[in-house]
RNA sequence: GCGCCCGUAGCUCAGUUGGAUAGAGCAACGGCCUUCUAAGCCGUGGGUCGCAGGUUCGAAUCCUGCCGGGCGCGCCA
């Protein structure tokens, strides 16, 4: 149960009750101090404000009206306008207690499911993965996971770079290629940065090779069957490249995911004519222009945004308009998501205000540019190899690893080697991805690998190792989490606090949902874990001298803590160990 | 020139949309293991929230102007 939205609604009404204009909203939030209690309402004093009446005041008048029910023990008036709210111990346990036969952990589906487009990924073909697609592919997998444990409907899209006049020239290439060597596909594109390289290589230097090359361009983009049959050759050997590094990271996206630019091709002429038929697209200078007051060029003009070229191709703007079209229309989206670099801030505000004026998406439909920076090293210059070149996702992965063994092996953990290779990859991707979730930033960002391997502070190791202690203690009380029963009992200042951290898992989840932003989750599990690090210090389970009772409540408080902190990493797209 | 994003402890980052005394981790220093994994816990020090105004009961958060950094601005994507 999301708590803190039930606390708003109940005191938003008493508020109202007590005369605020409708419309205002008790603005409940979790306590800034335990002296304030578990939440605090802080919408009496602008309420108070509009009303023209004493903060204090108004603030009695609400508590009068709030009806208490089981959830809140006391709601204390305090500073300038305050209402501290105070959880009651029992309706908490309770709550826990039904939490305990809940695989959900008390979390429910949203009443209000949408169909919810996430863009996120978004690799070119013919080009191998690097790190520029890290903190899009992790962060927009994780906000898909968490969607659809509410049980919305959400549809991956990946928007695939397959389409462009570059495609000429990797398709006069691969041609060559072929002539040698009629099986080149599979061996002489397993790079194929180094294929890429050398299919611009080959056009810069050979004239009559960018002639055939840029006639494949207009063929390609005309239909032609055989330039449409080697392009699709390129574009299958990408996807795969690719879906090895996913499968690798734990990323659900698949084959089936990859909704390319190419794919809204045959709507762009159509497009072109709706918007010039509304009078949005003029002709200017042989190209079709859409002029936006929004936005103003150099000369403080209305700016120009190109829709299509004078020669008559279609530009990357053309595309998204379509694409947004595509994904109300078609795929009848509630919400669009795109996780997508900061850089593209400006297009992507571009092509939405003409398809707002277009009317091609209402604006009931939010269409969200989730921005973000660019990788940097750890000395604040752009992530790149030693020879200054693109570090491949796939060699990051592979350094993750390394990493990763070598800190294992330090530790010397009484593992098996079986064991040692799973904390290994867990460890390594888990590092590599909570340190890109746990971020917030849209602009550049520091990738260290010290910091994210350091194994403490709000790190994936440190809520692994987290798990692994509790998994630990269920070991030695030689019991099954399913075999618990009987009552949870909250004593110790740890438990309680423990325990209002395991209960607040469903606020958090609907916070990353609201927001599109799993940092939130990562906050709240760095808290849960701390809480339970706090309480295995203070609570003892197995130990000697601990009552039965004591011993079964703190089990079953282990056991949600577990539960929790196994969905919320999930959530995240990171694996827990057993042991570490 | 115009536009977007950013500036919080030595470093990496939070800060729940304007709330109470700005928080973590690392780094530094000091405690806690014959007792469930010390990859942990407890404590100390560290801040002109880039600067200057303004808005109001209240500003790291909103407005204006500077300073500094990143990025983008008509026929690539």
């Amino acid at each position: 149960m999301n708590v803190l939205k039930v606390l708003e609604h109940q005191l938003t009404q008493a508020l109202i009750a007590a005369g605020a204009p409708e419309g205002s909203n008790a603005m409940v939030r979790t306590s800034a101090r335990a002296q304030f209690g578990d939440y605090q309402a802080n919408g009496i004093m602008p309420a108070a404000k509009k009303m023209g009446m004493n903060p204090r005041e108004l603030a009695q008048q609400v508590v009068d009206k709030l009806e208490l029910g089981s959830i809140i023990a006391k709601a204390e008036i305090a500073g300038p306008g305050f209402i501290n709210l105070f959880i009651n111990a029992d309706w908490l346990t309770a709550e826990l207690d039904s939490y305990s036969k809940d695989p959900r952990a008390g979390v429910e589906e949203t009443a209000e499911k949408q169909t919810i487009v996430v863009d996120y990924s978004a690799p070119n073909v013919a080009k191998e993965m690097h790190v520029g697609h890290l903190r899009s592919t992790i962060i927009g997998d994780a906000v898909v996971r968490t969607l659809e444990f509410l049980g919305n409907k959400v549809i991956r899209a990946n928007h695939i770079g397959d389409w462009g006049t570059q495609f000429g020239m990797l398709i006069a290439h691969l041609e060559e290629l072929q002539k040698e060597n009629p099986e080149v596909m599979s061996a002489e594109l397993a790079d194929l940065e180094e294929f890429y390289r050398e299919s611009k290589k080959h056009y810069d230097s050979n004239p009559e090779f960018a002639v055939r090359a840029r006639n494949y361009v207009v063929k390609l983009q005309g239909g032609d069957e055989w330039c449409l049959d080697m392009w699709q050759k390129l574009v299958d050997v990408t996807l795969e490249q690719n879906q090895r590094n996913y499968d690798r990271l734990n990323v659900t996206l698949t084959r089936e995911d990859a909704m390319g630019e190419s794919m809204y091709n045959d709507m762009l002429p159509g497009i072109i004519q709706d918007l010039e038929a509304k009078g949005l697209a003029v002709e200017d200078q042989g190209a079709k222009v859409v002029h936006l007051d929004e936005f103003k060029n150099k000369d403080g003009d209305p700016m120009g945004v190109i829709v299509q070229k004078k020669d008559g191709g279609f530009l990357y703007t053309t595309t998204d308009i379509a694409c947004a079209k595509y994904r109300y229309e078609t795929l009848n989206a509630n919400r669009v998501l795109y996780y997508i670099d900061a850089r593209q801030a400006q297009h992507l505000q571009q092509a939405w205000t003409i398809v707002r004026k277009a009317g091609y998406v209402p604006e009931s439909v939010p269409l969200e540019h989730h921005a973000f920076g660019v990788m940097l090293g750890k000395d604040g210059k752009p992530f790149k190899t030693r020879s200054g070149g693109v570090v491949k996702l796939s060699q990051l992965l592979d350094e993750a690893e390394e990493r990763a063994a070598r800190l294992i092996a330090q530790k010397g953990a009484d593992l098996s080697e079986e064991q040692k290779v799973e904390v290994i990859k867990a460890v390594a991707m888990g590092a590599v991805k909570y340190s890109d979730l746990s971020k917030n930033r849209t602009s550049d960002y520091i990738f260290d690998w010290d910091n994210m391997l350091s194994f403490e502070g709000n790190t994936a190791p440190y809520m692994m190792y987290a798990y692994t202690r509790i998994r630990s203690i269920f070991r030695k009380a030689e019991v099954n989490e399913s075999d618990l029963t009987g009552h949870i009992a909250l004593t110790e200042a740890e438990e309680r606090a423990l325990a209002m951290k395991v209960m607040q898992f469903s606020e958090t989840i609907d916070t990353v949902v609201r927001e599109g932003m799993p940092h939130f989750m990562c906050a709240y599990l760095y808290d849960l874990a701390g809480a339970f690090m706090k309480f295995y210090e203070a609570c003892p389970v197995n130990k000697a001298g601990v009552a039965e009772d004591v011993r079964n409540s703190r089990l079953q408080l282990c056991a949600l803590t577990a539960r929790v902190l196994k969905q919320g990493l999930g959530l995240l797209g990171i694996n827990t160990v057993e042991q570490m």
